[in-house]
DNA sequence: AAGTACCCCAACCGCAAGAAA
DNA sequence: TTTTCTTGCGGTTGGGGTACT
């Protein structure tokens, strides 16, 4: 029976010639145009008045997704990455109050990242998306590892200003806790604060979770109020000598120099490569042990 | 050079909620 | 109040590109 009615639908759509598939740059331009002069909306009716030979839920997504002139394209950014995670983290696969946060992004391309990148990385390390032991090695390694990156990027990038309040800062607080301000949308700045790590070596920070972070940590842009995470992480001092996981020690003095993840300028993926799923899931094992 | 495997992402699908008739 | 339509969301698929053998 469902067949026959999926035939049916689609012999209606026929009927239509109905088109499906990827766009070409004739129907673009039409939808683009079409909203230019009559807006967004409606978009059963727009579709059939711009002549267009689609659905108004693909001319919906098309316009949503790719024609939208605040679209944001090309690769995630760190903070974008560390962003994700963190409210991955609390709403899960909320994908469009997630893409909320980051502007220009949207909802399909956030869920893209998830499935293709940290999924894999799950994949990896053998352990299910879900569980607990993912998330803390999310929170306790990947997030403070993007943290380290972000800072040492702009450390070598970027002159420090004074605070913007429309633009999102990571600065480093006089007890080191990291932090965010703003309204997260996606250039990161570090404070004036000589402490902001640098380092190459990658070195050795203790990571504790905290309960209290500053209270600028990040604005809903829909309340306007002000989030705070419920709990996070921050290096407890200056130098640290390994990084605690509540699976255990990660002792990186202790790893050979040129392990990957220690080096800098890695690109977002490389992060997460083989020696580091070795090293990873050689933890999981002992803690389990 | 050819074949295969894998990755990425645009687009589609089904469902649910809300709005309109 | 019920039905129909529209919109939005999250999950899934398939094609193109790239890396590997």
């Amino acid at each position: 029976m469902a067949i026959e009615e999926s035939m049916v639908v689609k012999g209606s759509e026929e009927e239509m010639n109905l088109r499906r598939g990827p766009w070409t740059v004739d129907e673009d331009l039409s939808l683009i145009n079409y909203i230019a002069n009559h807006g967004e909306g409606r978009w059963n009716t727009l579709a059939h008045s711009a002549g267009l030979k689609r659905t108004g839920k693909s001319c919906r997504l098309r316009w949503l997704n790719y024609l939208r002139p605040d679209v944001r394209r090309g690769d995630i950014t760190l903070e974008e990455q560390l962003l994700i995670l963190e409210l991955h983290n609390q709403w899960g696969n909320r994908w469009s109050k997630i893409a909320q946060y980051l502007p220009g992004r949207t909802d399909n391309e956030i869920k893209n990242y998830w499935r293709t990148r940290v999924q894999k990385h799950a994949k990896h390390l053998k352990c299910d998306i879900n569980s607990k032991q993912f998330k803390d090695t999310v929170r306790y390694l990947w997030m403070p590892r993007l943290v380290e990156r972000i800072q040492s990027a702009a450390a070598t990038t970027t002159v420090p200003t004074t605070a913007n309040k429309s633009s999102p800062t990571l600065s480093t607080t006089t007890n080191n806790a990291y932090t965010y301000s703003n309204n997260l949308s996606n250039n990161f700045e570090v404070g004036s604060s000589s402490t902001a790590a640098s380092s190459d070596t990658f070195g050795t920070h203790e990571v504790s979770p905290i309960s209290d972070l500053s209270s600028d940590y990040y604005n809903d842009p829909i309340s306007g109020n002000n989030h705070i995470p419920q709990d996070y992480y921050q290096p407890s001092q200056v130098n640290y000598d390994c990084i605690t996981s509540p699976y255990g020690l990660f002792d990186f003095q202790a790893m050979e120099p040129n392990t990957p993840w220690i080096q800098s300028g890695d690109t977002p993926d490389s992060f997460w490569n083989v020696d580091n799923n070795i090293f990873l899931q050689q933890q999981l094992i002992n803690d389990s042990m």
